[in-house]
DNA sequence: CCTCCTGAGTAGGTCCGACCAACTTAGCAG
DNA sequence: CTGCTAAGTTGGTCGGACCTACTCAGGAGG
């Protein structure tokens, strides 16, 4: 996936999370994972694999790559989101909520969303600038001048 | 991928559109394509890969597989949306923001998303079941019952 | 009739990346 | 000085992505 440079921002966003594990690696991160042998281990990923993702997650700014020290332990990495990175459940949540809803499992959801402060369940959706949603049959997506025009462009 | 039996609706929504190429169909389809070669032409995506994606995207309720005739010509197929495939528009949309904002391009966003009937910018959010929007720092994943105890079993 | 063209794939070979197991490196604990 | 652990690196295998060429069916044109 060496669309980074796609004028397409879907093609970019999933350059650098659209390979295997990633999305996964950021669940678990959101779920506040931060350690190296903790991803492995939660996703029984390959460490070399979970090398590459990590890094990847760094290099476009999803994840911060920092030296913590435990006391009575020597230097180690951490893994953390960026405001960036955090900003990913978005994603996450789509992905959930379509799962949780075309592809059911028989014990049901095992994660809802829900607010914080009023404890009402959550959904994501369109939402226009004045804070009111608007049905998925609503949504146009239009093309700008910056859309190409050659074909393939969009790759 | 093989976890379409995950507990985790994360993990099975990605085994069914996280490979390679599946989303990139989706907005494809998703702006009119429905036939084999345009899918091919407008992704330069092997015919193989396509041919694979197109049939997990059937099995699993996102598309249609339908015969069709045009006057003149023999009997050939067409890849439609279900109303399930149409709704990864949400997914689609929470990509294409991330990247807009966090992977910019120099010309600006290339497609915009507006409501049909205002015309309004929308975006992508979280709305809990009184319509309005609740931040991102609000919004809580709480795990029920059906949570796996075991480790690795969220893969 | 024979040939060409087009749409929708299938088939064969190459190569890269996921996977697995073993090894490494650095520090602390006993 | 021997283990133990965290955080990787390395080497080999194998499946899937990739590319090219081929197939197959039905018009259209000559």
């Amino acid at each position: 996936m060496t669309t980074i440079d796609s004028s397409c921002a879907i093609a970019r966003s999933l350059s650098v999370v659209g390979e295997r594990w990633t999305l996964l690696i950021m669940r678990e991160a959101l779920s506040g994972v931060t350690r190296f042998a903790r991803f492995r281990d939660a996703l029984c990923v390959a460490p070399d694999v979970l090398t590459n993702r990590l890094n990847t997650l760094v290099d476009y700014g999803a994840m911060t790559r920092e030296p913590y020290q435990e006391p009575g332990s020597r230097v180690r990495f951490a893994y953390a989101l960026t405001p960036a990175g955090r900003e990913l459940v978005v994603v996450l949540a789509a992905l959930q909520q379509w799962g949780d809803q075309h592809l059911p499992w028989p014990d049901g959801p095992s994660i809802l969303r829900v607010a914080r402060e009023t404890g009402r369940p959550l959904h994501v959706g369109f939402v226009d600038d004045t804070g009111t949603e608007v049905g998925l049959d609503d949504v146009d997506l239009v093309r700008t001048a910056a859309y190409p025009s050659s074909p393939a462009a969009g790759r």
